[in-house]
DNA sequence: TCCGCTGGTATGGTTTTTCGTACCAAGTAC
DNA sequence: GTACTTGGTACGAAAAACCATACCAGCGGA
């Protein structure tokens, strides 16, 4: 499959193209990194400002307990689109913000964005 | 919220786009529709061939159960991505093919194929 | 009469997600 | 010595998602 493809031959060969990828499509695995209750919230709130503390984040995303908020963003740490800094302080700080994996989301927003604008009361 | 903003545009303004619209962002529900874990996969068989009746998909889908079937293809009709059509004879038959609604989230599926090739190995 | 065909529904059980509550370490301020 | 701070972890319970199995209607064919 070729790795820059525009869309007007993605378009062209969507069938195909998901015929011979079966199972092996890149779609899926995205939508899983972004599935569950926080993620998707997650991001936001680190597109808005960045970097954020842990705690100004549990904050903005009142009602979500510690438990959560840890494992979501210990799940995106580990897909790569969030970095944890920890300084070593007393009482700690740790600082998450988006990597560049994370930003490069941005065009998949935008395509959802477009696609909701039209669809979406 | 400009419903025709360019990419340039909705990339320079995320953070004020996202703060103000905060909860009526048009993303979180679109992510919703497409979760779940036959969903996607019952849009790529509907890419490839369309129509297709509800046996043929089950095929395809193997080894999906009649229940998570019919109840995923319950839940896209809902959200209107795709069109349930339904031929009185005997043996029944029924014909589930993608909506318009459906067919335009190929721009979507596009963005997140590019991010996939530039991030999934 | 009995079987098979299709597109489901009904019911109950298992597994995965999410939530609520309690707790911790180590320093600082009082 | 007591209370307060931050960024979590541990544990069990509740809720949601998912799955397996059985069953149905109604016609055609043997």
């Amino acid at each position: 499959m070729n790795p820059s493809m525009t869309y007007e031959e993605f378009q062209r060969r969507v069938s195909s193209v998901l015929l011979t990828e079966k199972g092996n499509c890149p779609v899926t695995p995205v939508v899983q990194m972004l599935q569950g209750k926080w993620k998707l919230q997650i991001i936001y709130e680190l597109c808005i400002q960045s970097p954020m503390r842990f705690g100004e984040l549990k904050k903005m995303l009142t009602p979500i307990t510690n438990t959560m908020l840890a494992n979501a963003l210990k799940e995106l740490e580990g897909d790569g689109l969030v970095h944890r800094e920890q300084y070593n302080e007393i009482p700690p700080r740790v600082e998450y913000s988006l990597t560049e994996k994370g930003k490069d989301l941005l065009p998949v927003f935008y395509a959802i964005f477009c696609w909701g604008m039209k669809y979406i009361p």
